[in-house]
DNA sequence: CATTCACACTAGCGCTTGCTTGGTTACTCA
DNA sequence: TGAGTAACCAAGCAAGCGCTAGTGTGAATG
């Protein structure tokens, strides 16, 4: 087995796995169908990952500092207008949304495959992304933006955000910043 | 194995079955370990069921039936009021979801697992309790109490809604009527 | 009293699963 | 040129999977 290092072939499997795991599911994705996908035989899929749950981490992984990095530039480029640091990190949310969508679809709805340690690991980078945008809220709430609880309004914020992988189709004619701004307009106080 | 009816067994045992699946999920869930959790041995499961899937359908079916009918007898309720309706709407969203917790978290992320038969019978039944939804949605916008796209209003608002699945604890301070409330709140024009 | 029925049991078939093993190839770099 | 290593393969194991076949039983029905 490799180390847990993040060479490019690596890299590149992980992508596929994702991409599997939304089709299929992580449970019914077996090792077969993971090294049919990559164009290896099964047994080689242990050279570079410790087992299929280190495939699932790895996946969820990426994805989630992704969402990381791509929020914390944003926030940085936009200045501090709350308005348009609320407007930035709900562009930036869907932006990674659909940039790397299998990786999130996974991360949303395979959550619970994890085991715990994997869990507890990848919870921490969770929580540092709902930080940024706990503080964008509660901006938004100080200047009169928008009205009510700091914590439900995250929530509903981003519950309707992290809901539209399941309707959005980027082929359609509104691109991720349209839905972004609809979405800010609905909830701001005029 | 019994014809399709609803004997007041099969309807404890898909109560039973909706609980694991949440649990374990869909997939991890063993014939056996259902056998076990409803106090038979798992060959018995298969004189109330056809297979594995139909306990899934019945499951799935069971939630969304309960919600059609608790947010129709809501509508029925509350008059012609625009604002009444879509808080009366989003109300019997949040008590259908926690009353029948179970059955619908299994609706809302196991969907995927369904064969495509029993999918497409149940997406006649979800729609029909989405068409409740855009009405509302539509009678609110008409009567300027919300503002924006009929389309992307209902999918956030039913996004923001399913998304408390995942986070609202039913023993905190906070009432589902609590949420119906706020969430109404935040998407209303001032 | 005979028959039927719902419900449960035991036993196990045929297949798939995640993962291991022992060995081979292809490439890099001293 | 030869040692080291990353990447891969063929073969297979132990466990577990959904599901079936055939049987037993106590209560209701004729």
């Amino acid at each position: 087995m490799n180390v847990m290092n993040e060479s490019p072939r690596r890299k590149e499997l992980t992508r596929l796995a994702a991409q599997l795991f939304v089709q299929e599911g992580f449970d019914r994705t077996t090792v077969r169908m993971l090294a049919q996908e990559m164009g290896i035989k099964s047994g080689s899929l242990f050279h570079h990952f410790k087992d299929k749950q280190e495939i699932l981490a790895a996946v969820i992984e990426e994805g989630t500092q992704n969402a990381l990095a791509i929020a914390r530039q944003s926030l940085k480029r936009c200045g501090s207008d709350p308005e348009a640091r609320l407007r930035a990190m709900a562009r930036a949310h869907l932006e990674t949304l659909f940039a790397d969508r299998n990786a999130h679809v996974v991360a949303l709805f395979e959550w619970r495959r994890l085991d715990p340690a994997a869990s507890a690991h990848l919870s921490h980078l969770r929580d540092a992304y709902e930080a940024l945008w706990v503080d964008v809220i509660d901006a938004a709430l100080n200047a009169g933006l928008i009205h009510g609880d700091r914590f439900l309004v995250s929530r509903f914020v981003l519950g309707a955000l992290n809901w539209t992988v399941r309707w959005y189709d980027p082929n359609g004619s509104r691109t991720p910043d349209d839905l972004a701004d609809e979405l800010v307009g609905m909830i701001m106080a005029r």
